[in-house]
DNA sequence: TCTGGGGTCCTAGGACCC
DNA sequence: TCTGGGGTCCTAGGACCC
């Protein structure tokens, strides 16, 4: 079987783990600055106050009600997440982490009654060892072991769908609340009148392929209890590294796009030296205000580099020019991104025939790093002017990473 | 003042190859 | 002059997830 172990309301979970003042009251947790709701404590939840919700919309319930707001604070919600991954991992053989706050596993019990009772006892050893609450699920499919951890999310917390349970609990349940089957997929299955899930496993399998596709008919298959996903082990080298930030505001200005295209650089160029690894392709993407006439306006770009690099200067290179490529004059810009991909490790990197590599390079980005991470971030930066930095006091500390945020007791 | 940031996977057309 | 069947790579768009 599988299990699916989620963290309930994980970054307000982190915060309070730090505070325990503020456990019993309303709790959000805001990205970015003047940006939407991206966690919610119960107590938030019945307040109303929406998921993903911009913060200004709620801005008036937020004082009227007393909600305690943070910013995220990344750093420690990692760190909380590799706490909780390293426990289960002394108690499950095979645990394939997910997400920041998820982790599949492959479960040796086979009896529904062991598996319920195998649930119960990791959800009390994580929050006995983590102090974080949590939910876990259980399913012959990875998509049935995600339902099933979400539907005692508010009881007991632990949920075995199988069998005639699952044909019970089935008839109930909106597709739109399955893994994979978005807003728009949702949309159109109750066009073609599937809206629950028999309605979709009584659907023609043909006609459920011709309509949604190879994902419809995997669908169907992890509905009806056969596996067709099993999870995988993704500790090896991630496929991209992106960095994206919105604008404090829309500009036309080619020279703003270009210091934020910088910085976004060299956070990439930096973390693909940081796990030793190089990119053959970069990508740019300058978009437009999803909420503004313009939002057809944006553009992505695709570069394949002639010789995989994680040098800040050659990719700095590469993406000034699609910058240019897709910059139109006219056009308010409101979010820059970059994205590196076909990543591969530095010490296999093909060489290119036409093209000298330079030895010195990889020592000058070495170097660059090596006075970063001694006097702080941005100390040396390539090409760019330092923005100030603005203090952010929704954030909270960093606890559990840096020496001088910890606690005091 | 106003709407986050980081990812994976799939599809499809076109160029090109054998 | 027209013809088949099996592929890869690139670009771009889009759906979905947390």
């Amino acid at each position: 079987m599988f299990a699916l172990l989620d963290c309930n309301n994980f970054y307000v979970s982190c915060e309070r783990l730090f505070r325990p003042d503020v456990a019993t009251r309303p709790v959000i947790v805001v990205g970015g600055k003047n940006g939407v709701v991206v966690s919610r404590s119960q107590e938030a939840k019945a307040l109303g106050i929406p998921m993903a919700a911009p913060f200004f919309q709620i801005e008036e319930d937020v004082k009227k009600h007393g909600i305690v707001v943070f910013h995220t604070n990344f750093e420690l919600y990692k760190d909380i997440s590799a706490r909780v991954m390293a426990i289960l991992r002394e108690e499950v053989d095979e645990v394939y982490p997910y997400s920041i706050d998820e982790a599949f596993m492959v479960l040796k019990e086979k009896d529904p009654k062991e598996v319920q009772a195998e649930l119960a006892r990791l959800k009390a050893h994580i929050e006995r060892h983590v102090g974080i609450p949590v939910s876990l699920g259980a399913a012959k499919t990875m998509t049935l072991a995600k339902y099933a951890s979400e539907y005692e999310k508010r009881g007991s917390g632990v949920c075995v769908l199988e069998g005639e349970v699952w044909e019970g609990v089935q008839k109930n349940t909106l597709l739109s609340a399955i893994w994979g089957i978005g807003y728009r997929t949702a949309r159109t299955m109750k066009e073609h009148g599937l809206e629950y899930v028999p309605d979709l496993l009584a659907a023609d399998s043909a006609r459920v392929n011709t309509l949604f596709g190879v994902h419809g008919s995997r669908m169907q298959m992890e509905l009806s209890e056969r596996p067709v996903h099993h999870p995988k082990d993704r500790s090896g080298m991630q496929k991209s590294i992106m960095s994206t930030r919105s604008l404090a505001s829309a500009t036309t200005k080619r020279e703003i796009l270009v210091s934020a295209l910088g910085q976004h650089i060299e956070r990439v160029a930096e973390e693909l030296r940081e796990v030793g690894a190089v990119c053959r392709m970069l990508t740019v993407t300058l978009l437009t205000s999803r909420f503004s006439e313009w939002t057809l306006r944006g553009g992505r770009k695709d570069v394949v580099l002639a010789v995989p690099t994680n040098d800040t200067r050659a990719l700095l290179k590469e993406a000034l020019d699609a910058c240019n490529a897709l910059y139109e004059t006219e056009v308010p810009y409101k979010k820059v991104g970059v994205t590196v991909s076909r990543i591969e490790p530095a010490m296999y990197q093909q060489q290119s025939l036409f093209e000298a590599s330079t030895p010195e390079d990889g020592a000058l980005m070495e170097a660059l790093d090596a006075i970063n991470a001694r006097f702080g971030p941005d100390t040396l930066t390539v090409g760019r002017v330092v923005p100030q930095q603005k203090h952010d006091d929704r954030r909270s500390p960093r606890y559990t990473t840096r020496w001088s945020e910890v606690k005091k007791v």
